[in-house]
DNA sequence: GAATTATAGATGTCTAGACAACATAATATT
DNA sequence: AATATTATGTTGTCTAGACATCTATAATTC
């Protein structure tokens, strides 16, 4: 198990071993891993080393410690978990799914009050509106619609949307994505959504509504989605300031 | 400089002293810190014990280590949080509305397994359970239902729920709250809960289920809220990355 | 039976070394 | 003068213990 001729570090092979014990799911969240005096005795090693390792998979989020106890295995790593601003098309892949489009809609229109609004331009300049149905593994997921300024984000064809707008925008048009804002709320799906998302009248959805800011502080993106309520789930981790 | 009479670990009191250097800027950005062999002899400890110390400040992103060279003071603090994790009376407040609260429930009770699942305790354990009414204005806002683990959260009363949970398990317990990994979806209101919820039956509902994190990675919460669609928004920031 | 007191086992802190690996500067060799 | 070598100082890894503190359980006492 543990090679003294190898010029890996014994406490990193030790790391290696209780990460794999994690991933082979041997060990699961919540359930204690073997004591320090446990693995002194396993890999006739000091347990400043066992500490060593230890510490380590504490720091990167894998196993907590409890005085007296015991150390036992986290849920995730934090890192991970700590999920970046993505698109559908991101969002999908990370459950596992496969994502899909199908456009409606894609025309070039002046704003309209609210929505110039949101998007701190006047009303009546140009605005990309794109209608879509997501998909995700062939079926309905939302319904989405996205608008954009024309003024800003130049030269958007239904190709773009359809590939990756993000990539376009930060490496085409050499702008640089920062935050989103989210408002969510939970609604009930009216009679046309109803048959585009094939769901029942009246089925609960998840309706998002997110505002995309550049690092400049402007809003460069406003997309309106319907979720359904019996395939989604919004998943969100906050951090303690 | 250092007290070995004192109750704080003697590694503790070497960070604390090597952040005040940076703070008062005697060590700026880019500066070596002393060597640890040099601590050794300015405070007559061990050098693991210096290594301790180092290693924390390291893991904080306050030094980095060369190796062969030295150890030197990092740019910044890395890890800007970007929003605060708050409770429900902190949310309501931001909201401009008056928080209330009416108990319906306060019990200790053996845990079931998908909540001890949650919380990383064994079935059977000890778990606070309180099921509250939450009020906006004096209107209903939400059902909540709460599960704190007791060997954790120990001295539990309705009086400290009632006012600020979060303060005493920081203050009181001296534990501390890091993040939490929330689950939002879009439900209908089932007839006890409209009753409650002074909504009709039917009527869609933001559900959302926390679980809150201490900063070992130890869960020490869970809460399955059920908020009146038609009150109730859940914003949130997200950065890119 | 209930409360109190040991006890065993876990992590937390700390010591006083040792040798390895790496970086740099001083010295010796070519 | 350019190149090797050596010396020195740094962090990296590791040992074999010690005692403290905390938790949970077993044993004891009331």
């Amino acid at each position: 198990m543990i090679d003294r001729e190898s010029p890996v570090p014994i406490y990193y092979q030790i790391e290696e071993y209780i990460k794999q014990l994690i991933e082979t799911e041997a060990l699961n969240p919540g359930d204690a891993i073997p004591s320090e005096r446990e693995f002194t005795e396993q890999f006739k090693v000091s347990r400043m080393t066992v500490r060593q390792a230890i510490t380590n998979l504490v720091n990167e989020g894998y196993l907590f410690r409890q005085k007296g106890k015991g150390t036992y295995v986290s849920n995730q790593k934090i890192e991970q978990t700590l999920q970046g601003l993505t698109g559908f098309t991101e969002d999908m892949k990370k459950r596992g799914l496969k994502p899909g489009s199908k456009i409606l809609d894609f025309k070039l229109a002046p704003a309209e009050l609210s929505v110039a609004k949101q998007l701190y331009i006047n009303e009546h300049d140009p605005v990309y509106e794109i209608k879509r149905i997501r998909l995700a593994d062939d079926l309905p997921m939302a319904l989405e619609m996205s608008y954009l300024p024309a003024n800003l984000i130049k030269g958007l064809t239904e190709e773009i949307v359809n590939n990756s707008l993000y990539e376009y925008i930060e490496d085409n048009l050499q702008l640089k994505i920062d935050y989103a804002t989210q408002v969510i709320e939970s609604s009930l799906s009216h009679e046309d959504e109803a048959k585009l998302l094939q769901i029942p009248k009246n089925a609960p959805i998840l309706l998002i509504q997110r505002q995309t800011f550049l690092d400049n502080g402007q809003p460069f993106e406003l997309v309106k989605s319907k979720y359904r309520g019996d395939r989604y789930k919004f998943v969100v981790d906050m951090k303690r300031v």
